[in-house]
RNA sequence: GCCAAGGUGGCAGAGUCUGGUCAGACGCAGCGGCCUGCAGAGCCGCCCAACGCCGGUUCAAAUCCGGCCCUUGGCUCCA
């Protein structure tokens, strides 16, 4: 069984090969701004593909870039004081970006390369593109000629005919073709281009952000080369999977495709896969629309592991609504996961696991749940699939839980279970790690009775208290001890063998 | 205008490649039952219900073909 993945060049699903090493390329962010959870979406499918390959056995080197010079960044300098320059907020948010990340609980790539340090390389890859008869120079600033590229808009299935043009208006009169696209900008940044992201009055001077010397005079790269110079630097002429949000389908991933196979002659990238739109309240999340949730925000608010578990709730592909009940649904499903999996661990250390004991129709369900995982993994990354075979799990967990409980609490009924199948659980809690772990990153953690904090301590002290009044009948004092508790975060539920609790 | 993705139940979201085993994935919300002092969790059941519209191909269409309508995205910075 091997995977398969919709390739938006081939625009089909084709099934993806390579011999041992695989390298991905991921378009990153432009640190202008907080990374908000449109941007995690697409680090989310990055993060499990990585994770799934590995997973397959294959050894995957991921690159994914910092875009640390661009006009929405030179806009922002002066906004706080120590923002001097482009590169102060370009840090600024750089150690933001990075920050949501490792809170996203993301594999990290091998390498975050940053334009800043890749300008030579950059210049280098225009050189060619003018040495090849790709690209001109035009005022200082050199563009792309695209209708010297015969495979111009395959990525996007543009016709060149078609296009309007690209790039700001002032810089149209400089082109031989509206269309064509600057790969490296005369002089500083616009005042036009600055003031139009300004977010707050620069007064008399409209800082133009850093410029690099070049054989054209003074300037800046454009948008699209970076990427091209950059995963040519770390990966080399060919990548075999490019990802990247569906929203830079076009012009972006075309411009790339155009300087670097121009430029090398070889394919770009074997695969490209795009990531549906985050959308909220039917739109885009977007920076410039304004309906965005910061990372940090909603890490805060709701946890890697909703956040996580929210983005396996729709295939990568696709495009995913972000509503209240959405989220309210992702909260419901990981809590479910997350219970269940400190009920197996809670099972599995008690006395009454047996290495004796044995449950087929566990053990057959641990069988089914991984095969049902690859599968759905290996059918396009079938996420939501992927995540419903844990949550079958899930069922025959707590059926024998369950079972064993009841026969405990009533003296064994006729079919009931009087121990817990110790290898069948051990393997579902397995299962779990390695699957809901190690694929989908969602992260258990012990928050259950069998800790020894000191947290823990003073919340069994309660119980012991509730137990006593409970007993005594004084339900009432006993149930605002629990809502006491669960005003601060732990959930109390009274089983047969007593209270347990965990910590939300 | 051009290009792309999509339109499946109250919500969300698989299934479309490879037509039948699919109409009722997993889940959320709602309802009932078991359990419980109550609640929660869990389990069992219900929710008698959806494939945008119109044609076509076929013994058979959510799935293939054609047309139309609508939504979103891109063509300007975008994940």
């Amino acid at each position: 069984m091997s995977l398969v993945v919709t390739d938006t060049l081939a625009d089909e699903r084709v099934d993806f090969t390579a011999d041992g090493d695989v390298t991905l390329y991921v378009c990153g962010l432009t640190v202008s701004d907080d990374p908000h959870l449109g941007h995690a979406r697409l680090w989310f499918h990055a993060d499990v593909l990585h994770r799934w390959l590995d997973h397959l056995g294959y050894d995957v080197r991921h690159v994914e870039n910092v875009t640390d010079v661009n006009e929405k960044i030179t806009a922002r300098i002066g906004e706080r004081d120590e923002w001097a320059a482009e590169r102060d907020v370009a840090e600024a948010f750089t150690a933001t970006t990075f920050d949501a990340m490792r809170g996203l609980n993301l594999k990290r790539a091998e390498v975050y390369p940053r334009v800043t340090e890749h300008v030579p390389e950059i210049r280098d890859l225009v050189e060619t593109l003018i040495e090849k008869g790709y690209a001109y120079e035009s005022n200082g600033s050199v563009y792309f000629d695209v209708t010297g590229f015969d495979g111009y808009g395959k990525l996007s299935n543009q016709d060149v005919e078609d296009l309007e043009a690209q790039g700001e208006p002032d810089e149209r009169s400089e082109k031989r073709n509206p269309a064509d696209f600057a790969l490296w900008k005369a002089d500083g940044v616009s005042e036009t281009a600055a003031r139009e992201h300004a977010k707050h009055d620069h007064g008399a001077e409209t800082p133009s952000g850093e410029t690099w010397d070049s054989p054209w005079g003074e300037g800046r790269p454009g948008w699209h080369v970076e990427c091209s110079a950059m995963s040519t630097t770390h990966l080399g002429d060919t990548l075999d999977i490019h990802m990247g949000g569906r929203d830079l389908v076009f012009p972006h991933h075309e411009n790339e495709i155009a300087q670097s196979e121009a430029a090398t002659g070889e394919t770009f990238a074997r695969h490209w896969l795009h990531v549906g739109l985050l959308a909220m309240d039917g739109e885009k999340m977007s920076s410039s629309i304004g309906n965005f949730w910061t990372v940090p925000d909603a890490l805060d608010e709701l946890g890697v592991n909703v956040v996580r578990t929210f983005y396996a709730g729709a295939a990568y592909r696709s495009e995913q609504a972000l509503t209240e009940e959405t989220i309210a649904e992702a909260e419901e499903r990981w809590e479910r996961l997350s219970r269940t999996y400190d009920r197996a661990v809670d099972a599995l250390d008690s006395t009454e696991a047996r290495a004796k004991a044995t449950d087929d129709e566990l053990r057959e369900a641990v069988a089914t749940a991984r095969d049902d995982f690859a599968a759905a993994m290996n059918d396009d990354l079938n996420l939501r699939e992927a995540t419903a075979a844990l949550l079958d799990l899930t069922d025959a967990v707590n059926r024998h839980v369950d079972a064993v409980e009841d026969g405990a609490g009533d003296g064994a009924g006729a079919d009931a279970e009087t121990a817990y199948d110790y290898r069948g659980l051990r393997e579902a809690v397995e299962a779990f790690d390695d699957l809901a772990g190690g694929v989908l990153g969602l992260q258990f953690e012990s928050t259950t009775d069998g800790d020894v904090d000191l947290a823990g301590e003073l919340v069994e002290l309660v119980l012991d208290v509730r137990e006593a009044e409970r007993e005594a009948g004084n339900y009432e004092r006993a149930d605002e001890l629990r809502d006491a508790l669960r005003d601060v975060g732990v959930e109390i539920e009274d089983g047969p063998d007593g209270a347990t609790y965990r910590f939300e």
